[in-house]
DNA sequence: GTCAAGAGTTAGATCATGCTAACGCACGTC
DNA sequence: GACGTGCGTTAGCATGATCTAACTCTTGAC
């Protein structure tokens, strides 16, 4: 799951969840106890096997239900988001994959994240942040802090930065750590951290 | 919402939902610290105005829910009562409103029971344990503890006993409190105790 | 090589849910 | 009128999830 992860480290966990560290200490605990997290020799977390099979069932019903929320139900990028996170704790397998169905097996959630156990990341992605001029496909936003997640969407959205929509670096700037892009016509200025969040096919 | 209860005693509402007693008694401190019941003078607990809204809230939800799990996803009466015993608690207002025009704004939920808010129960509706000798048609089952709802919507569906099926009193054993009933062809004896969970529209 | 900063833990709380054991009370029966 | 049954509460405990305050330890900077 935490494929893109970057060290998970307890103090990382606590900032990203918006909660206090000792709430994650004892988080930790727990999962440990189940099984479900070790910690490598140099103090990260990490999943086990089982508990990355939990974290992908979760993460499975979550995009899912993010499809079927704004592709049935018509709700836009962030309502979704939340709503899912809401959603996948309460649906079963059975229902899950109900709806999978229904939705013609679709391979990505709204943002363009796979389903895990059903689809994988395009090969040969980057980070936008990683790109120097030239164009290129937005295939995905990555998962985001929950705490950030509906600011994030929507500026994103709001900029035309979604998956599909073709971009073209106009100039880095690697002292300021700016990009400044045009996506689909409208000129854009992301920050180098911003910019990582994105990930893009070049063309 | 209670409004088929007799008497909302707090050992009554240990039984139906499986818990203790001091449970009970907590769970109900709480809400009155909330707002949610108050106690009549006769030691009985009763929904605020309040309470009753959010009561009605969930139920609503929970309806609608079971409406599109059987309806939309397929899924049988027992699994869908208790897929939506989680999902009431998990959709927004939005979804759930989006699921209800999605399903043409259904007027009941598989069992029949009204949806609160938007339609009521069909008036001159009886207990099936109150009707004599003579042809009825299934309105609706009761809703019923979280912990027996299984097995006996299980026992109903198994014998025909479903909203719009047209019954006929065979006899009333009023020693042995049973009744023997013709429910579409198949021949049932049900105690008074449980045909009173079936409302029926005397025809 | 000292020291400040950051990371992680401990200690001590709270709140919602649950439990069992034990108790007091009210009411109906004999 | 005594007594048993059922009802509701108290007391005491557990667990999960959260917090703040304070402590320790490592590590990087100067």
């Amino acid at each position: 799951m935490r494929a893109e992860a970057e060290s998970v480290r307890s103090a990382r966990l606590a900032d990203w969840l918006g909660v206090s560290r000792p709430t994650v200490t004892a988080g930790v605990r727990r999962m440990l106890r189940d099984g479900l997290v070790r910690f490598t020799p140099n103090k990260e977390i990490e999943l086990t096997a089982e508990g990355d099979r939990k974290a992908s069932e979760i993460v499975r019903r979550h995009r899912i239900m993010e499809r079927w929320l704004t592709d049935v139900l018509g709700l836009d990028w962030v309502a979704a988001d939340e709503e899912a996170a809401r959603l996948e704790h309460a649906v079963s397998t059975l229902v899950e994959e109900r709806i999978f169905e229904l939705l013609g097996r679709p391979l990505s959630c709204p943002h363009g994240n796979p389903i895990p156990g059903h689809s994988e990341a395009v090969s040969g992605e980057v980070r936008l942040a990683a790109l120097s001029a030239r164009e290129a496909t937005v295939t995905r936003i990555s998962e985001v802090a929950e705490r950030e997640a509906p600011k994030l969407l929507r500026y994103f959205h709001e900029r035309n930065l979604v998956p599909g929509r073709l971009v073209r670096v106009l100039e880095v700037d690697s002292i300021g750590r700016t990009i400044r892009i045009d996506a689909g016509g409208r000129e854009v200025t992301l920050s180098h951290e911003t910019a990582g969040k994105i990930w893009v096919l070049p063309s």
